[in-house]
Order: structure tokens, then C-alpha cells, then sequence
DNA sequence: TCAAAAGTGTTGTGTGTACACCCATGT
DNA sequence: ACATGGGTGTACACACAACACTTTTGA
């Protein structure tokens, strides 16, 4: 494997590779840094929610922030995101997708940062596993609740909303806020909670079982007094992403 | 303005944000460089194409490249991504997005560097301006060519494609490929490059002229031996970025 | 017996698609 | 007069939206 070059070499690569006029040598200190930051989402407790860590130290200090951290030299940016997500959440193999790079100069006061932004859906029944959630320092929280994040962790939030959005009307990915067995009712139920409005009972189910992603798993779910529900399972292997 | 701190320092936020189990110390070379790249789009000749610049250096000499640089401490990466399109096409003003970023290991054989990728759309009749593009090592390249690019730029290039057919659905961005006035024909004719496939004449000026997104300017371009063609122009200012 | 969620069909409206001929011009 | 691209309307299929009642269960 090929070993990073020293300074002097960096340097060289950026006068070549930029091409253009401007007189300023950049520093090696001045090369802005790589994090990644994840926004996780779960539904729990009927809520679309998103995982924050508390911040110990400034700036932003006491403040909530999203999960994320230095990209390391041998990796690829989305094995970096599940590198953290994995940190936090324990889980794997869940879906995870890139939303853009944010890097407005002084989103980090302290130094250039260029962070580039990812999401991931983890279903709400993989999660009982991890107990530590529930940590003072770290939390679920609603998209709704208007806390004052740190950084620009609410644009993040925002962009990672409306990719969310926008997935969700060509790809099959609610399913991976959901257990392998799930309701028809509890399906719609994340729909209406990214969506952001109610649907139509009859046309959703229409919709769902003309698409031939769900079939009946003839397992029933009884809970409180009315009639029991249908158990249904996502018909494809879920994916993840490859690049 | 704050200015960016020493690597002792970027040491310490790395240590900090990082927050995680692993014991190695990023030395300060050992940070990616962060470069932007644009693929930038004009028609021409009929054809959808793509600016490429021919390297004059190591690695992947003599190879067509996508224009880009790196970042520089001040500016954000979409005004990186506007300054390197006007140092290559002397247009402002354009529509400029950004794709995604890509940060495969070995991308850039030398060092570890991070591509913020951007995809430009520029009018055929502003790059009558612009000769400079026609030199040896300069110039527009039909998107069917199959060209060896360098580095993962032909990935950068199909993501670009990917991302402008996304967009072509739901945003009127197909105006910022044609001069201010234009035949429905033309209009037409950009649709079918992007999307690869033949439209239905009726079907198509009936979709336009009902999305009340185009005026009748009233003008006629009359060439060649048949009926001259209406001029239409667009109905709303052309947007660019903002964040 | 009643509250609460599960489950089920029909009808209208709008959007996309398929399709063929006349028009205005330059040579 | 003819070749070339400009310009127009109608009919069918399908997807989506609106809408109300019956079923099964637990308390």
C-alpha cells in the first residue's frame, strides 16, 4: 500500500492540480480537515427520531450534535460513517447513504472542516439492543423538538429530511425503519411520519400490495382490544450501498 | 476572521471529536486534501457534452480529466466550484449543484484526496464567447464517447448524468441549457439528450405549454427550407445555488 | 355491549400515451 | 413541386384521490 506523502510532495500535487493563478502556497496546516456526520433515524414512540450526542467540551459545549468523527487515512468515506454509526449504535449492515458535503468555512469555528453528510435508517426493534441510548449524553430525539444543535448540524438534519423525502418515493427504504414483521397500519405509519401528512387507509394498502414488495407472513399480531393485525414481510433482501 | 490553527491544535480537535477506542495519532500529512471537480454540461452539435481538460502531468498523463482544484481556506465549496468554472468557461451566474462527494482511498494514487463533486449547466450560446475551449488540451466531449478518463472521473460523470436526470423530473433546469430564446423543439431536444429516449412531439408541447413555465416571445427564427419556428422564452429568472 | 383498530370496493378525475395529417418555407 | 421541420387534436389506459361501513378482539 502506498504511503501519504510528506508535505513539500502535497504541495506540489496542489500547484499542479489547481491550474490557475492565485499566488498563495497553502501550508500544510491550512489543508481543511474530513469528518463525516450521521444523521440516524428511528421511529419509536410513534416519532421520527434522530440520534444526538451531547457535546463535552467547545465550542458549542452542553450542546446536542450529530454523530461523527475524523475520516482515518485507509478508509472510504462511507466505511468512516459505519465505523461511527457502528461506535453508536452497535448495528450493521442497515441502510446507509451519503446526503452531500457541507462546507461553509466557518461551520467549525476552530479550523476549516468539511464534513460530508450521511443518513441511516435503523428499525426501532434492532435498537432495544443498545441500552446505552438512553445515556445522559446521548439521546433520540424528535425532528420536531427545536433544539439549538451545534455547529450546522440543523441543515444537516434538514438536508438529510428532504433526501429522506425524496428516496422515499422511488425506493423501498421504509422498510428498514421497520422489524422483519410488521403491519400494514405500522407501514403507513412511517410513511405519514416522513411524509409529514396522513393517508388514505384504502389506497395506501392498495398500493403497497399492488407493488408486490410486502407478502403475508400468516402470522398475526394481537395488542389491546381490537381486531388483530396481518403480519406482512418485505418480499427483497434488504440492500445496502456498495460505493 | 479566525485563523487556522497549528497541528498540535487540529490534533487535538481530532482527538476530540473523534471520541472513539482507536490509538492511532493522525500525523499532520496524513489529512486528505479536498479538491472540488465540475462536470460541466453544454449541447452542442446535437449532442450532450461534457468539458475536459488533458493532462500535462503524472498520473494519468495525457488523459482527459474533469476541470477541478482544491479548495482553497476561504471560500466555500461552491464558490470553489464557481471559481474553477470561470477560470475554465468565463461564465457566471450559472446553475451549479453539487453531487456528492467521493473519497475512494485510491482515487488519487499519490495521497488520500476527497473530490466534492459539481455538475454545471452552460447555454450553447454563452460559450460562443469562449474559443479558448476549442485549444488541444481543452474541449467539449460527446457524453456517449468512450474516453479513459482520470482518476474516477467517469464515475463523477455518470453520477453527474444520474443526478441531472433526477433533477430534469421535477426542476425546469432543461431552460439553462438553451439561450433565452429558444423553439420547443430545441426545448425538446435537450429532454431526449438527457433522458436518452425519443418524446412524442403533441405529447411534449402540450406538457410545456401547460406548465405555464414558457411565453411566446412573438419572434420566428426562420432556417433552412421550412416553416420558421415560434421563439419561446422562460417564464421565471433563472435560480442559482445558495448554500 | 362498546371502544378501538383492522380490513375492504367503487367511482370520478386527471395525467400520460399512442397516433397521422396539414402548414410554411427555401431551393 | 418537393423536401424539411413546424405545428395541431382525439381517444384510451392507468394511476391517484375521495369516500363509509363491517369485522374482530379485549375489557
Amino acid at each position: 500500500m502506498m504511503q501519504p506523502s510528506p508535505n513539500e510532495f502535497i504541495q506540489a500535487i496542489q500547484r499542479e492540480r489547481d491550474n490557475q493563478t492565485s499566488t498563495s502556497v497553502l501550508s500544510a496546516y491550512e489543508t481543511p480537515l474530513v469528518t463525516v456526520d450521521i444523521v440516524i433515524f428511528t421511529v419509536h414512540e410513534k416519532q421520527l427520531k434522530v440520534l444526538l450526542i451531547k457535546r463535552k467540551s467547545e465550542p458549542f459545549i452542553h450542546q446536542w450534535a450529530l454523530p461523527g468523527g475524523f475520516l482515518h487515512i485507509g478508509e472510504s468515506l462511507h466505511e468512516a460513517a459505519e465505523r461511527r454509526l457502528f461506535e453508536e449504535t452497535h448495528v450493521e449492515g442497515v441502510f446507509l447513504q451519503q446526503i452531500r458535503a457541507f462546507g461553509k468555512p466557518k461551520r467549525d469555528p476552530r479550523a476549516r472542516v468539511i464534513t460530508i453528510g450521511f443518513y441511516a435508517l435503523v428499525s426501532s426493534d434492532k435498537l432495544t439492543l443498545e441500552a446505552a441510548a438512553n445515556a445522559e449524553d446521548v439521546g433520540w430525539h424528535s425532528v420536531q423538538d427545536a433544539l439549538e444543535l451545534a455547529f450546522d448540524h440543523q441543515v444537516i438534519i434538514n438536508t438529510a429530511l428532504k433526501t429522506l423525502n425524496e428516496n422515499l418515493e422511488d425506493t423501498p427504504i421504509a422498510f428498514q425503519l421497520l422489524a422483519k414483521e410488521f403491519t400494514l397500519s405500522e407501514l403507513q405509519h412511517v410513511y405519514e411520519l416522513i411524509q409529514k401528512k396522513e393517508l388514505d387507509k384504502r389506497n395506501f394498502r392498495k398500493k403497497v400490495l399492488a407493488s408486490k414488495l410486502v407478502r403475508e407472513t400468516g402470522n398475526v399480531r394481537k395488542d389491546g382490544r381490537h381486531r388483530p393485525a396481518q403480519l406482512y414481510e418485505f418480499t427483497h433482501p434488504l440492500t445496502t450501498e456498495v460505493y
